[in-house]
DNA sequence: TTCGTAAAATAACAACTGTTATGATATTCA
DNA sequence: TGAATATCATAACAGTTGTTATTTTACGAA
């Protein structure tokens, strides 16, 4: 597929995206995406087999925005030195502070939504979930060694527990009507972080 | 209304609900409701002006639901005393411990996808987010009263952060391959609340 | 230019949806 | 009993959906 084939189904998605965040993801039709885009269904039924490809396409957006994110702040900012600044860096990552965080978080919590009575796709986010579960037991072990917190901890717990926090937190900013700012969310993660030295 | 008339309102709304975990919310039609309850649509037009009454006649359950878990997890078993043990009781009240525990889970997932887009439904979500936190804060501050827990916590922050904790282990019942056990979500909440000693 | 392919538009299709009206059946109550 | 009403079944309606086939347009290479 060539560059351009790429980037034209970026676009229909991107569109989708943004239907499914004004208007939600039920009425997120071939016709609703093709409108956003200022053309007709052939554009979409053109770079897409079917709508079930589209989904998925979409929904890995999601996974790989996350992804890039967390990079970007891995390597920049207050991440970029190392143990637990880099390790809060990271993890406050995720929490959706800018337009492009929230949408990400709408966007998937429409999906999540969507998995419900459809095991494959939740498996999917099981996958993601597991992953980044992944990503923060790495991180604990690399402190540890460290001597950044302590040893006894069971690490694989802490990570459940981490990733618990970071996913309730974001759940907040759709939910919570007082919400956190993002420096009172980042001080939840650090606290509790520190509280593991 | 009479009282056979929400017992039938209650059938419709609970097999709108088996529809819902088995099959997703976008699947759950009229139709496919009045097939779960062995009879036709008829039934589901008889006690339900439209569909968007039965729709949110099905989320408001799922505030009653659990708001019945939490009086039954506060005056029973460990959360008959008073102090901490009455609140780490009242907040693994919301865990998904059980088979109904995790319908409720997954109802509550669907809908909140749902309201992605839909401002009117994610108010929806954020009043009972709201009437959950006030519950917690107004424990705090009982807690605090009894210098069970320390005088200086902003208890406000406090309960935003349990908030996000109880949330993100509910979450996980969902989208973990690696679920928590029951005794280690328990743990985490116990943990951190004897914290605020 | 001309040919060939990619890109997009258009149209038609069957399936499914919620809504509504109407008819049949059962139950209640005077 | 019998009338009135609640309950439920049935059917028809218009609108929307994804899919598919076909046509038109744009564009780069020979």
């Amino acid at each position: 597929m060539s560059a351009v084939q790429n980037d034209r189904r970026l676009e229909v998605a991107e569109a989708a995206w943004r239907v499914i965040v004004r208007e939600g993801l039920d009425r997120t039709s071939l016709r609703a995406i093709a409108h956003e885009m200022n053309c007709t269904t052939g554009v979409v039924t053109h770079y897409f087999r079917n709508k079930q490809e589209l989904i998925l396409f979409a929904l890995h957006q999601v996974t790989a925005r996350l992804q890039a994110r967390m990079e970007a702040a891995m390597v920049g900012g207050a991440g970029d030195g190392a143990g637990i600044d880099r390790f809060v860096a990271m993890l406050s990552s995720f929490l959706p502070v800018d337009q492009e965080g929230q949408d990400i978080l709408r966007v998937w919590a429409a999906f999540l939504g969507y998995a419900v009575g459809r095991e494959d796709l939740m498996t999917n986010h099981r996958h993601s979930a597991e992953q980044l579960r992944q990503a923060i037991l790495k991180e604990l072990e690399t402190l540890q060694q460290q001597h950044s917190i302590r040893m006894d901890l069971d690490l694989e717990s802490e990570a459940n527990i981490l990733l618990a926090l970071v996913n309730g937190l974001s759940l907040d900013s759709l939910i919570q009507s007082r919400q956190l700012s993002l420096e009172q969310q980042t001080a939840v993660i650090r606290r509790y972080i520190e509280n593991l030295a």
